[in-house]
DNA sequence: ATGCTTAATTCAATTGAGTTGCAAATATCC
DNA sequence: GGATATTTGCAACTCAATTGAATTAAGCAT
């Protein structure tokens, strides 16, 4: 088992969470270094969003070229934490966005079981749709 | 618009697609190198991979932990190429598979539009749930 | 409030996947 | 066989992410 260490608040720690929770498209470590207005390392931003994941404050996910990015959690509690809903890659603005009324209907065979689930849809977000003819 | 080169067949390419037509798991770049019985540069593997998916002769996917995998197009043909069924990541043998048979169902909003679609699944597969009580 | 323990931070160095530019090799068409 | 465009190999490079070790600081107990 492995032990759980106790988690420190601190002002790094709470800047990438306030960041990444008023954000409404997934961010990357990327973007965070970039946006976040308090002298953090860079490898401190990685650190901070691995305990956050671990913490379940925040999910991760990988987007389809690869690049990981982090949302926050919005209708996780205690009970459960996952985010089985599906996530919309623009092509053309790059944006990641969660649709969280979306959620795929399918059955796994007999025998799998399931953990976690990465369902990510890449085409055209209505914004970029409707701003371009 | 892409101008298209031809594409030639070479010892190399016929190597890599046959692996790849082969296995039944999604191969990554690190596994195709280390598997293939033909003398070939590293950066040519990448091209070739690239150049078989821009052929519509394998898929690239991105498993949950960032690692591009590909796999041999299976239900493709001139009409349509496309991945949309479900692939399993077994987080104990690290294998990605394709279920073929299992295709989400899901409704997109009103103005969104799919080009691509990255539907894995992480647990556990059939084989490690049954070697192990 | 002071000290102790342990988590968090920083820095430098490293890894690993993937890319680029260019020269040499070779598949395909004539 | 020769022309031409695609492939290949090599070296160097980019970029994301990780590691180790030393320093800083949060939070608990006294």
């Amino acid at each position: 088992m492995a032990v759980t260490k106790i988690s420190r608040s601190t002002q790094a720690k709470q800047s990438v969470l306030a960041l990444i929770e008023e954000a409404n498209i997934a961010l990357s470590h990327a973007d965070i270094e970039e946006q976040l207005n308090v002298k953090c390392n860079r490898v401190t931003i990685y650190r901070i969003l691995d305990r956050l994941v671990e913490d379940d404050k925040i999910h991760k996910l990988v987007d389809m070229d690869g690049v990981s990015k982090y949302m926050a959690c919005v209708a996780c509690n205690d009970d459960h934490h996952h985010h089985h809903h599906l996530h919309f890659s623009c092509k053309q603005c790059e944006q990641v966005s969660c649709l969280h009324h979306i959620i795929p209907s399918f059955q796994l065979p007999k025998g799998y079981s399931m953990h976690e689930l990465n369902f990510t849809v890449r085409g055209i977000c209505v914004d970029c749709e409707s701003t371009s003819p």
